[in-house]
DNA sequence: AATAAAAATTAGTCTTGCCTAATAAAATAT
DNA sequence: ATATTTTATTAGGCAAGACTAATTTTTATT
């Protein structure tokens, strides 16, 4: 069993892994950490006692197989609970973070399935992100922004990719809420700006930032 | 905001000073948390230094205003995640408590609120411990256990008083979970057993103990 | 290749929360 | 009232996980 910190570590590693192409360093690890590398450095070779990664300086870390199913179990959970939390508890796409956050280290060994089943098995978490399974695999963040769709079709909001408060308020300003339809009228090539028209909204024109930032299937 | 470790010593504090009718002393706090006594005194001193309690060689620890609220909405959280997890996640009453024992400590000033609307303002946890209100209250803990019913009446399952897995093996092989309907057909004055009948199982002759240990109302 | 800049590492410290061992204080028994 | 036992407290240590400062190694620049 891994401590809250080393967990954080872990699933450090392997959303970096994941996203850079570059090696994971002590200092990449330490800047989104928010920690100092020198705490890096003892915690990988912390890591690298207990196999759950290997380090090499040329190479960076490295999970081993241990290291990714402990990674992506926490992974799993916490985009499982942010889930829950909107779903259930009616908590905004701002604030379910930090709180999956420290629900992601509750332990118990049925806990993510039980969790997985009670929510349908979800695919994405409300940020768009893929949940992964029991076997640690996860769907192809096939995501689609409104900016890419086509003008005249009828989409439905999976999620979004921003999670300020103001993207949050202009939504809600809009009547536009996860799950709910929308229908591109028209597609503004100039600056990639397009009209839309929320279920029960007027017709508005959004900028391609928002289009961007809106994930539609 | 308090640490785990402080959170766990304020319940425990709590818990003692509504349960015994002595002071709480740091031996009892000790045993309680499988502790060692140095190791409490070195906290009490903090939690004093917190303002949360009161320390009095005479008089024992003694929760203050702010840390009676800490206290409770600690527990609030800790029954309440047990509901959920009996009631959503099919959890058993077996392994609920040590789970709750992780959520419990899980922060956001709104938490408690949105999981009691939830669960639809359950007044009592599946152990049959009162859950504490938002402003700290709690249902008058008014069991009654089926040793003390009368015969010949219908009751329903609130709660079980122990949860070893024997007990817990036992009820389900006579059929009887939480909710079960159960009608007392006749009380042994000898030994204090009872013959009783679930919805959809046999006549049984149960024992004190067993009566004394399921909750009904 | 020599030098400057950046990254990694080591050494030493701090805080939290626990421990053991030793001592002081209080409660209980004789 | 004194001796014994139990309880509380102090002192000193330890492990985890963070930090700063100093040093070494690597990478980039000229």
């Amino acid at each position: 069993m891994q401590s809250f910190s080393e967990e954080n570590y872990l699933k450090t590693i392997y959303h970096l892994g994941l996203k850079g192409s570059d090696k994971v360093s002590p200092t990449a690890i330490a800047e989104a950490l928010k920690n100092n590398p020198a705490s890096v450095v003892d915690m990988l070779k912390k890591l690298s006692d207990k196999k759950l990664i290997n380090y090499d300086k040329k190479k960076g870390a490295r999970l081993t197989e241990k290291g990714i199913k402990a990674a992506a179990d926490i992974v799993r959970k916490h985009r499982l609970w942010e889930v829950f939390l909107l779903q259930k508890l009616d908590y905004g796409w701002d604030e379910i973070h930090d709180i999956a956050e420290q629900m992601e280290h509750v332990h118990h060994k049925e806990l993510a399935d039980r969790l997985d089943k009670f929510l349908g098995y979800p695919d994405f978490d409300p940020h768009g992100d893929p949940i992964p399974k029991a076997n640690g695999k996860m769907a192809q963040t096939f995501k689609t922004t409104l900016f890419e769709v086509e003008a005249g079709k009828k989409y439905r909001v999976l999620a979004v990719k921003d999670t300020s408060p103001e993207f949050l308020q202009y939504l809600q300003k809009l009547g536009i809420t996860i799950g709910s339809k929308l229908k591109v009228l028209e597609k503004i090539a100039f600056d990639g700006s397009m009209v839309i028209q929320a279920a029960k909204g007027d017709k508005v024109n959004v900028s391609r930032k928002f289009g961007e930032s809106v994930l539609v299937g």
